[in-house]
RNA sequence: GCGGAAGUGGCGGAAUUGGCAGACGCGCAGGCCUCAGGAGCCUGUGAGACUUAGUCUCAUGGGGGUUCAAGUCCCCCCUUCCGCACCA
């Protein structure tokens, strides 16, 4: 009876809760609202310790959130689209929405035994057709405003997950889900016009305040903004090709040292001259191995520079001068034009390239601290690409770098040679995927009207119920007639369905919202709702969706404003991205065989030990190891704090409510000084600080004090818990211990719902411990009345000063200058200068 | 290569603004209680020295500096992790 029994104990409290349904919540505008979200989960099995460490983040800050008064929204759900579960059901002979439903149903009772305060009624998975209708009708919006497009263009191929990726996706050339490495192919693909906004995301961040900073770096590189200019030289007629070459530069000022024209081996003017021109074998060869050239060993510098001339040559528009034009297998095609000027003075590339290819160096700027002197006669043994003033630059000679770059901007402007122009690393969003178990694409093919959208009426476009998974041919649906057969909405003759489903990620950038107004058969969410609820406050997840999944959400979030469906600029307002679990210095995984089953942790210690462990090892950002002497030393506290409060239970209830009124001694006194502090400290620490494992060490010494306390007023706590001398207790005692017991549960409460519960219950409340209010400190009481005083000679530390809190700068250095100590120190010595700070220390300083 | 973050006992980690370094926990050691302890409770636990109830010295990756005072601020270096990486 009196032992600890987290089994029993969060059995009884699971089942109230549910019954009662205590986390649902509905709008409530007298009161604030708080949207505290974990990210989703893929239904991938099984949850491990990692997946839990998110989730009991979250679980903490909303239930000390309520209990701060808050109307708090913390919903959960389902990322269950996605490959794994078609690769499972070739695999298995199963259909990837069994596979997944078992998956959802085995997890969802893994969360429900760790006892998180889920909204339940508002879970949904993104597979159901009543969430994936929305993603075609936003489809259709996108579409409407050419924010969704089709077209032709290289795409990155994974050949072991036989789809398409979107640049996002691909990390350090492989394929983000499954590593393989990434192919280029030339596909006709749909595309999310996420370039459109590429400014609003980039200006947005200035409102992102408390996002980590290397998550905005992060997102901010991705979008990677520059400023430069397009400018144009044309091509005189050279074996049968002419026209002009487009570059982008961000250099325009040093125009005139630009010696060459550098064209990526997939420039349209190539196709031109290997097709219209002809071209020595020598050239045509070496075009053919670049293009050949793996995609991410050019992107990355892994291949060594290399060009051939092409024989073609360019006119320089500023220096009127005809230059060569090269190809070069480090220009992308990719990115700007996909051409560049060479400028070898200025360029460490262009440098060294002009260095392998002996082409000329032709100096334009004149670093500051080289004023005057003649620089061309010094020989270079690197490009300079600092800022400087213009040499042999025609007119502009003599300007600043950044005059010059106005001013030749400018004039290119007004020749109508060029244009001042902002380019970015960012791309749009591929979301076409060649597999089954995704949202179809509302659009169909008709050979007479082209692409027609699937009319809002006839969504959603249900995903059929294919039996047979081969993982053989292209997309899966394309092989199903009846899917794919169809009749046109404009012309109503035959036609055939887009085959492609949408990137998972779709899902995931919009979801957080359809929490808000789950079941809203009308539209994706109803607009005053996420009007209420939205935005997300408090975001917790993986940093790895540092730019995948939060800034495709951060984009959605933009089209649904423009949509007049929500009103704010930012989905979410706070992020902690939270460390992951790791075990013998590797991330779980079932292949390393190094996963820990929640399960098997709650069955020994309780879910309230595992979720304490997890919140005390280490700071939520952190990565911690696992340990299991670690969860059992947060399993012994919480059997302290058991013992403690229902050892004293019988004391503490039926005491006059004014008993805190009482006039106490020394120890009582500070046993209440303790209770308050720890107050401060915790709640501080939980909010704004989210500082979890600090939190709870402080409570772990409020339980220390107390059982010190119970010692000193001789109430021996038997290993059962019983008190043994309760009939001596006082007032006085048994009042300060009520406060001290109660701040305890209620402060503990989000980490050990449970256990609190229970505990709350046993000291005679009534209502649950979650629905009690944080417990606020008394200053007053807080406050001590003795402090210790460190006092220093020359900085070391000599002794230590009990004085009055409220003790005068005088008598405290009086009292430092005459302890036994220092004054050993002071002796035969000048005593220059005495520093006082108030309430913090003293120090002496002698020669 | 560029950028960022970090480096504190045997271990995980504390230390708002510069103000007693090592909170809290793990581990370890001793004691109490016990038939027993791998339960519980109490005590100790950075290193070293000495004239060992105490006192002193050293100590927050290394080296300099600023300051009455530095884990915290500045400069240089080392290591680790993360991000970016031919973006013209």
């Amino acid at each position: 009876m009196s032992d600890y029994d987290p089994q029993a104990i969060e059995a009884k409290w699971q089942k109230r809760w549910s019954d009662e349904r205590a986390f649902e919540v509905s709008e409530d505008p007298d009161r604030p609202k708080y949207y505290c979200l974990v990210m989703f989960a893929y239904p991938s099995g099984h949850a491990h310790v990692g997946h839990v460490r998110n989730y009991m983040i979250g679980d903490v800050i909303s239930r000390m959130k309520r209990m701060r008064g808050f109307n708090v929204l913390h919903p959960f759900g389902w990322d269950a689209f996605g490959l794994p579960a078609e690769n499972a059901a070739i695999k298995n002979r199963t259909h990837p929405e069994a596979w997944t439903l078992d998956n959802i149903a085995h997890m969802k009772g893994q969360l429900e035994r760790l006892g998180i305060s889920y909204a339940w009624d508002r879970e949904f998975a993104t597979c159901e057709s009543s969430y994936y209708k929305w993603n075609q009708w936003l489809f259709l919006k996108m579409f409407e405003r050419d924010l969704a497009y089709r077209r032709r263009s290289t795409v990155n191929w994974c050949p072991s997950c036989t789809t398409v990726l979107a640049n996002e996706q691909v990390i350090d050339g492989v394929c983000w889900r499954c590593s393989a490495a990434v192919q280029s192919r030339d596909l006709e693909q749909w595309f999310l016009r996420i370039t459109r906004y590429a400014d609003g995301l980039l200006d947005g961040m200035d409102r992102l305040g408390e996002w980590p900073a290397k998550v905005l770096t992060m997102q901010r590189n991705w979008v990677g903004r520059s400023e430069g200019a397009r400018v144009r030289f044309a091509v005189p007629m050279h074996s049968g090709v002419s026209g002009e070459i487009e570059v982008f530069t961000t250099r325009i000022d040093t125009i005139f040292g630009a010696t060459c024209v550098l064209l990526a081996p997939e420039h349209s003017l190539i196709d031109h001259l290997l097709t219209e021109g002809n071209p020595s074998e020598k050239l045509s060869q070496k075009i053919r191995e670049f293009r050949a050239l793996d995609r991410t060993d050019r992107m990355t510098g892994a291949v060594e520079k290399e060009g051939f001339a092409t024989g073609l040559s360019c006119l320089n528009p500023f220096t009127g001068k005809l230059i060569p034009v090269w190809v070069a297998n480090f220009v992308l095609a990719e990115y700007g034009t996909g051409a560049v000027m060479a400028v070898p003075a200025h360029d460490q590339r262009d440098f060294e390239f002009a260095k392998k290819y002996d082409l000329p160096i032709k100096v334009v700027v004149r670093p500051k601290a080289r004023e005057g002197e003649s620089i061309e006669e010094v020989p270079l043994d690197e490009a300079y690409t600092g800022p400087g003033s213009l040499v042999n630059s025609g007119e502009f000679t003599g300007l600043s770098t950044e005059d010059a770059a106005n001013k030749l901007t400018q004039e290119a402007e007004s020749r109508r040679v060029g244009q001042s122009t902002v380019q970015y690393r960012l791309k749009d969003w591929g979301i076409s995927r060649q597999r089954y178990w995704g949202t179809p694409i509302p659009i169909i093919h008709c050979d007479a009207c082209g692409l027609q959208p699937v009319p809002y009426e006839e969504l959603p476009v249900e995903l059929p119920k294919v039996v047979e998974f081969s993982g053989q041919g292209d997309s899966p649906l394309a092989q199903i007639e009846e899917f794919l057969n169809t009749t046109c909405p404009s012309c109503k003759g035959p036609a055939r369905r887009e085959t492609d489903t949408m990137d998972t990620f779709v899902d995931s950038s919009w979801y957080f919202y359809r929490y808000c107004d789950p079941s809203n058969d009308q539209q994706p969410f109803d607009p005053d709702t996420v009007g209420y609820w939205g935005p997300v406050d408090f975001y917790i997840g993986g940093v790895e969706h540092a730019i995948l999944h939060l800034i495709y959400s951060r984009f959605f979030c933009r089209v649904f404003k423009d949509l007049g469906l929500v009103d704010h600029d930012e989905p979410f307002t706070r992020l902690l991205t939270q460390g992951m679990v790791l075990r013998n210095g590797a991330v779980m995984s079932k292949s390393k065989g190094n996963v820990v089953d929640p399960d098997q942790m709650i069955e020994r210690y309780g879910a309230d030990a595992l979720r304490l462990y997890e919140m005390f090892v280490a700071p939520p950002e952190k990565e911690i190891e696992w340990t299991d002497s670690g969860l059992e030393g947060s399993f012994r506290f919480l059997t302290r704090v058991w013992r403690l409060v229902t050892g004293l239970c019988d004391l503490v209830v039926d005491l006059p409510e004014d008993a805190l009124g009482r006039q106490f001694d020394d120890v009582h006194r500070a046993l209440r000084r303790k209770t308050h502090e720890s107050i401060k400290r915790v709640s501080a620490d939980l909010d704004p600080r989210a500082h979890l494992n600090t939190a709870i060490s402080a409570l772990m010494e409020l339980v220390n004090v107390v059982y010190g306390f119970c010692e000193k007023q001789d109430l021996v706590l038997h290993t059962s818990g019983e008190v043994r001398s309760s009939q001596l207790a006082t007032i006085e005692t048994r009042a300060v211990l009520r406060e001290a017991l109660e701040v305890l549960v209620l402060m503990l409460s989000p980490f050990a719902p449970h256990l609190c519960e229970e505990l709350w219950e046993r000291m005679g409340h009534t209502a649950g411990v979650g629905q009690q209010d944080w417990p606020t400190s008394d200053d007053s009481v807080a406050q001590a009345d003795e402090i210790v005083i460190p006092v220093q000679v020359n900085g070391k530390l000599r002794g230590r000063l009990t004085v009055p809190a409220d003790v005068s700068e005088e008598v405290l250095q009086e009292a430092a200058l005459t302890e036994e100590t220092v004054r050993a120190h002071t002796a035969n010595k000048t005593i220059l200068r005495v520093v006082v700070v108030k309430r913090k220390l003293v120090n002496i300083v002698v020669r």
